[in-house]
RNA sequence: GCGCUCGUAGCUCAGCUGGAUAGAGCAACGGCCUUCUAAGCCGUAGGUCAUAGGUUCGAGUCCUAUCGGGCGCGCCA
C-alpha cells in the first residue's frame, strides 16, 4: 500500500512538472510516512516542504499543485489533503483496504515476503562458540539474533547462507586438551599439577569419563572415536573438540537453529590459507619485526595501534587466521557478509577490516557488516549471577530452553534491539510466564482458531477468493485496523532486514495482536447475520495466517489452542 | 586516559533513513465475563526524552562538549 502512494506522488510529480508548474530537477525521494494520528490519515508525504525552499514557493502551495495531479489512484483513495505546515495526507478508501485481504490469501504462507534482496548472495556468520564448553545464555542471545535476522533476509527476498565457524586451534583448544588430560589422570582443580588456566566446569569430567570409555561421538559431519589413551594429548583435544561440539549442535538443534556451513580454524592453517595471508601481508609491505614479533601496520587502516600478527613464540594471534577466514568467504563469492557476534570482540572489526584491506585484493572498505549485541546479565533470586566459563558457573543455554520454553526464550532475546544491554530474569521468565508478550501474541491465534471451531459447529465457514463485495460489511474501526496492520507485515519485513533489527518485529506481533484482541471485545464475529459472520471469519482467517507468518520468521509456534 | 555503545514514565523498553499532541507492557487506580478462550478489553494517572550548546521550516532522532552505566584497549579468543 505503501509503495502505491508512493507511486502516485512520483507521477504527480512529473505530471506536475512536464505542465511546467514544478521546476526542482533534483528531485528529492519520496518517502511515505505514517502519521501518529488517525485524523491525520493512512498515510503522509513530507515532500512538498523538502521542496518549497527550491521552488521559491510556500510548502502549502506546493502541496496543492501536487495533489492537483494526483487524482484518487483508480479509487485507492477516499481523500486527500494538506495539512500543518505542508503534508499531504492521503486517506485510503475502505474498499481498497479491505481489497487487501484477497492479496494475504493469495499470498498464504508467503505473505509479508518481499523481494527487496533481489536474489542475492548474503553470509550470515553467527554463534562460531568456541568448542571449549557448553553455549551459555549469551550465545543464546547471538544465536537468536543471529539466527532470526537470517530468516528476516530470506524473507527479503536474499539468499542466505547460514555460517557457523570453529575456533578449534588457539591456545584456548590447548588448554581444554590439557584440562580433559588432567581429568582423565583424576587431577582435581585444587591440585598443584591442575593447569593454570584450566577449565573447572563439571562438563570436563563427562568428557574425560567418555573418553576413558572409548566412546564415539558420532555428528553430521564427523566421527571421532576415543583411544582412551590418557597421555596421547592429540587424541583427547580432537576427542574433546568433538564432543563439545555435539553438544553445541544439540543445544542449538532444541533452540531450533540450524547452519548450512560450519568451518574449522584448523583447516585454515592445514589448507595452508593462513600462511599464504601472512605470506601476501608480508610482500605487501604492511608488517614489520619487533620485539620478536611479527606486526601488522593495523594503523593504516584505522586502528589505534599495530598489532601483533606472529607472537615470539612462533604462533599466529587470533586475527590471523580470522582474516584468512574472510579471505575464503570473499573468494567464495559473497559480497554481502554479515557477523553477529558479541560486542566483547568489537574489536576484531578493525583488526580483521585492516587485514583485509592491507591484503589489496579489492575488497570493500566497510566489508565485512557486522550485528552486535551488548551483553546479557542473568537474574536469578533478584541477584545478579556472575558468569565464569573457567569456573564452570553460568546459565547454559539448554537450562533456559528446559526452563522457560524455546518459544519464550527466542521471544525474550529478540524483543530488545541487538544494541541494548539484556536483563534475563529467570524467575519472572519461569513464574510469571503470563506477562511475557510470547503469550500474549500466541494466545491471539489460539482465541481464532477457537472461534473456528464454534464457527464449523453452526455451520460457518471463511470463504475462499470472496469477492470485494461480500467484504464491504467490514467497516469498524477495529476492523479496518486490523487490515492495515495485517498490510504493514511486508513493510515491516523490509526495515527489520534494512537496519539488522529483529525486535522490531516482536513489536510489530504484539500490535497486530493488540488489534485482534480489542475487535474481539468490541465485536462478535458468530451472529445471526449470515453474510457479515462470513466477513469477519474471513478476516479471522487472514489475520490468523499473518501472526502465523510473522512468528515463523521469529521461529516461534502459533498453537491452536491455549 | 582512548575507542565503541547506551541514557526516554516508578520499573523494563519502543519510537519506523529529522516530521504534526513522545508510545507500549508491568506496577497503581476505576470499570467490562448468563453468548465465539478474562493468558483478554476499555478508561484514569504518570515525562525538563541525562545536561548544555549547535545545525534548520522542524530535533527524542543529526553535530560538539559534559555527566552517568556497560564493553573493549593482551604476543587471550
Amino acid at each position: 500500500m505503501r509503495n502505491r502512494i508512493a507511486e502516485l506522488v512520483q507521477s504527480s510529480l512529473h505530471a506536475a512538472l512536464s505542465a511546467q508548474e514544478l521546476c526542482t530537477t533534483q528531485l528529492p525521494a519520496v518517502i511515505i510516512g505514517t502519521p501518529a494520528s488517525p485524523e491525520h490519515g493512512d498515510f503522509s508525504c513530507n515532500i512538498a516542504m523538502q521542496m518549497a525552499k527550491g521552488e521559491r514557493k510556500a510548502p502549502r502551495q506546493v502541496a496543492e499543485i501536487l495533489i492537483r495531479h494526483l487524482g484518487n489512484g483508480n479509487g485507492l483513495l477516499a481523500k486527500t489533503e494538506i495539512a500543518g505546515p505542508g503534508f499531504i495526507n492521503f486517506f485510503v478508501s475502505a474498499g481498497a483496504w479491505q481489497a487487501t485481504l484477497l492479496e494475504v490469501e493469495s499470498g498464504g504462507a508467503a505473505f509479508g515476503r518481499t523481494s527487496s534482496g533481489g536474489g542475492k548472495k548474503v553470509q550470515v556468520e553467527f554463534v562460531s562458540a568456541n568448542p571449549t564448553g557448553p553455549l551459555h545464555i549469551g550465545h543464546g542471545r547471538g544465536a537468536a539474533i543471529g539466527d532470526t535476522l537470517c530468516r528476516i533476509l530470506d524473507a527479503s527476498g536474499w539468499d542466505v547462507t547460514r555460517e557457523f565457524y570453529y575456533n578449534d586451534a588457539g591456545a584456548q583448544i590447548s588448554n581444554l586438551a590439557l584440562s580433559v588430560q588432567s581429568r582423565c589422570l583424576g587431577i582435581e582443580p585444587d591440585d598443584t599439577r591442575w593447569p593454570a588456566d584450566g577449565y573447572q566446569g563439571e562438563y570436563i569430567k563427562d568428557v574425560a569419563r567418555a573418553y576413558l570409555a572409548r566412546e564415539t561421538v558420532e555428528a553430521s559431519d564427523q566421527h571421532t572415536v576415543a583411544s582412551g589413551d590418557p597421555n596421547d594429548l592429540d587424541a583427547i583435544r580432537g576427542f574433546a573438540v568433538a564432543w563439545l561440539r555435539r553438544e553445541q549442535d544439540l543445544d542449538l538443534a532444541a533452540f531450533d537453529v540450524r547452519f548450512d556451513v560450519y568451518t574449522l580454524e584448523s583447516g585454515l592453517y592445514t589448507e595452508g590459507r593462513v600462511e599464504a595471508v601472512v605470506g601476501k601481508l608480508i610482500a605487501n609491505g604492511h608488517t614489520y619485526e619487533q620485539d620478536g614479533a611479527l606486526w601488522l601496520k593495523t594503523t593504516d587502516f584505522g586502528d589505534d595501534k599495530d598489532r601483533v600478527m606472529r607472537k615470539a613464540d612462533g604462533g599466529y594471534t587470533y586475527f590471523v587466521p580470522d582474516v584468512a577466514y574472510h579471505q575464503a568467504k570473499w573468494e567464495r563469492g559473497f559480497t554481502r557478509v554479515i557477523n553477529e557476534q558479541g560486542a566483547d570482540h568489537h574489536s576484531t572489526i578493525t583488526r580483521v577490516r585492516a587485514g583485509l584491506q592491507a591484503l589489496d585484493i579489492g575488497i570493500p572498505k566497510g566489508w565485512p557488516e557486522y550485528v552486535l549485541h551488548q551483553m546479557v546479565t542473568v537474574m536469578r533470586g533478584g541477584e545478579e549471577v556472575k558468569i565464569s566459563k573457567r569456573a564452570g558457573s553460568y546459565v547454559t543455554l539448554r537450562d533456559l530452553i528446559d526452563e522457560v520454553g524455546r518459544d519464550a526464550t527466542r521471544f525474550f532475546f529478540i524483543m530488545r534491539k541487538p544494541d541494548a544491554q539484556l536483563v534475563f530474569d529467570i524467575d519472572l521468565a519461569k513464574q510469571q510466564t503470563n506477562e511475557n508478550p510470547v503469550y500474549y501474541v500466541q494466545y491471539a491465534h489460539a482465541r481464532i482458531c477457537s472461534i473456528f471451531e464454534n464457527a464449523a459447529e453452526k455451520g460457518f465457514r471463511a470463504p475462499e477468493n470472496p469477492a470485494v463485495s461480500d467484504l464491504a460489511l467490514l467497516t469498524t474501526t477495529e476492523e479496518l485496523q486490523l487490515i492495515k496492520m495485517m498490510n504493514a507485515l511486508p513493510d515491516t519485513i523490509d526495515d527489520c532486514a534494512v537496519h539488522f533489527e529483529p525486535h522490531r518485529l516482536t513489536y510489530y506481533l504484539t500490535e497486530l495482536a493488540s488489534c485482534f484482541h480489542s475487535f474481539y471485545n468490541k465485536n462478535r464475529v458468530i451472529s445471526d447475520d449470515a453474510v457479515l459472520t462470513t466477513a469477519r471469519l474471513y478476516l479471522l482467517k487472514r489475520t490468523a495466517q499473518t501472526l502465523r507468518n510473522a512468528l515463523a520468521i521469529l521461529g516461534i509456534s502459533a498453537p491452536e489452542r491455549m
